[in-house]
RNA sequence: GUGCCUAUAGCUCAGUCGGUAGAGCGCCGGAUUGUGGUUCCGGAUGUCACGGGUUCAAAUCCCGUUAGGCACCCCA
């Protein structure tokens, strides 16, 4: 038997309409907020994602599905969409479009891990840039928007953590000052944290192995490295989120994995993901447009949402999967019913009701495709009915029935 | 890439000391010739993941393989 490949899988009804709603719910809000949607090719060349984020990434330097087309030119299927809409909004010179570029996105994004839960190697992605501004209203109204959408979602008790981690180079003398203080205690490390020291010592504070807590502890903070330009920023975006009424926790630690990220970064936690407890990361990349090329500046703040992560909150949120939305089932019990049938389901569903219209059979029999299917109403089509243009509507759940002739019929079902 | 757990009907699972396959749900038919759900009666399901070993005998014990899950790493 042909199987998923490992890491994929089918989004099988009634489940897929969870992602409907909530990518309805994405769409709507992200439209409140002045964003439009982009759609990028979801394969690249290599040196993108290469150069974009970062040669030394895990997402680069092991997870990436990279292969040699035809021609020999290295392609990958994209492991994330940022690097991709930088690309675009290079390449069509979106700079010299007039204001601030408001982009979102919906799509799946590849990369080769091990899956768990709440992780898989074809995962869905919501997203959104803001390009064109390095204003920190901008950056809180990117978060703004993920709180906002969370709540459309119905998505209830998440965390917000925010940090900055400044400009590269406040980075860069924080990270130097990492290695001087963490080298002396090299041996009392973790094994994959003696590892970070030389890959990603930022990695290091948020390590979650027992022994390095007391290390962790008394390592500096990166605010003390922070420029007064960056600290600036970073106090300009908490206090347009205190505007906003939205709750965050000022997480020093939170370092995130991409290269690109300045100033501010942030990520949305819930519980009952499992380990994998992100259900959205995102922060402000001033660099990363120059970085691929772009001649002009093109700051920009953005973040993604795992949309199978979301996808489980709503579900744990409910508590259950939603009930059928068929509204009618029309039961025929002769060809010629049948065909009329099929006629008066046309203008119901004009009306904006879901209609299933049943193959001709004997009345009992068709009952029970009414009731398999969930329908709300029932119409019966006999001898009489179509001698009489009047037919039975029974209503499912209380029994009762009526006649009805066409245009009663189409009334009583708008939608 | 590493570790742990799991694999029996469409689904969820039971299967004792090794003795040759079970339940519930679902599905199909009937009780009911134009009335579903509830109830009652009857029925069909299976390479017990795959391969090997031990044994008179393996779903059961042993080894290997494959697949899945969870966790680490990392990330959405």
């Amino acid at each position: 038997m042909i199987r998923a490949i490992k890491g994929t899988r089918d989004i099988l009804p009634p489940a897929s309409a969870v992602w409907n709603e909530v990518e309805q719910a994405a769409r709507r809000v992200f439209g409140g907020f002045n964003y439009q949607e982009i759609r990028t090719p979801i394969f690249e060349e290599t040196a993108l994602f290469a150069r974009g984020v970062g040669e030394e990434t895990d997402i680069v330097s092991k997870e990436m599905y990279t292969f040699e087309d035809r021609d020999g030119s290295s392609l990958t299927l994209r492991p994330e969409n940022t690097a991709s809409v930088i690309r675009a909004f290079i390449e069509h010179r979106m700079d010299q479009i007039p204001g601030l570029k408001k982009l979102f996105y919906i799509g799946p994004m590849f990369r080769r891990e091990r899956p768990q839960k709440g992780r898989y190697r074809q995962f869905s992605q919501i997203g959104a840039e803001a390009i064109g501004s390095d204003f920190p209203g901008v950056d809180a109204e990117v978060i703004e928007m993920v709180a906002a959408l969370l709540d459309a979602c119905g998505v209830k008790g998440s965390r917000l953590l925010i940090n900055s981690v400044g400009d590269p180079e406040s980075r860069a003398r924080y990270v130097a000052k990492l290695k001087e203080d963490l080298a002396p205690h090299i041996e009392a490390l973790s094994p994959d944290s003696q590892r970070r020291v030389t890959t990603n010592p930022l990695r290091v504070l948020d390590s979650k192995a027992e022994q390095d807590q007391p290390i962790v502890e008394k390592l500096p903070s990166i605010h003390d490295f922070l420029t007064d330009a960056c600290r600036d920023h970073f106090a300009a975006v908490r206090r347009y989120l205190d505007d906003r009424g939205i709750a965050y926790e000022v997480t020093p630690r939170l370092v995130r994995g991409l290269d690109y990220y300045t100033h501010t970064t942030f990520e949305f936690l819930h519980g009952a993901l499992g380990a994998q407890n992100a259900i959205c990361g995102g922060g402000r990349y001033n660099g990363l447009a120059e970085s691929l090329g772009s001649k002009v500046a093109a700051p920009g703040i953005g973040f993604s949402i795992g949309e199978d992560r979301l996808v489980m909150a709503v579900e744990e949120a409910r508590g259950g999967t939603a009930a059928s939305v068929l509204r009618l089932f029309i039961a025929p019990m002769s060809d010629e019913a049948f065909r009329k049938g099929a006629v008066l389901a046309g203008a119901v569903r004009a009306a904006g009701a879901s209609v299933e219209v049943g193959p001709p059979a004997k009345l009992k029999r068709l009952m029970e495709l009414a009731n398999k299917a969930g329908a709300a109403y029932t119409l019966l089509i006999g001898e009489d009915e179509l001698a009489k243009g009047s037919y039975v509507l029974k209503a499912m759940a209380s029994g009762e029935q009526a006649h009805v002739s066409e245009a009663e019929l189409v009334e009583r079902l708008r939608a």
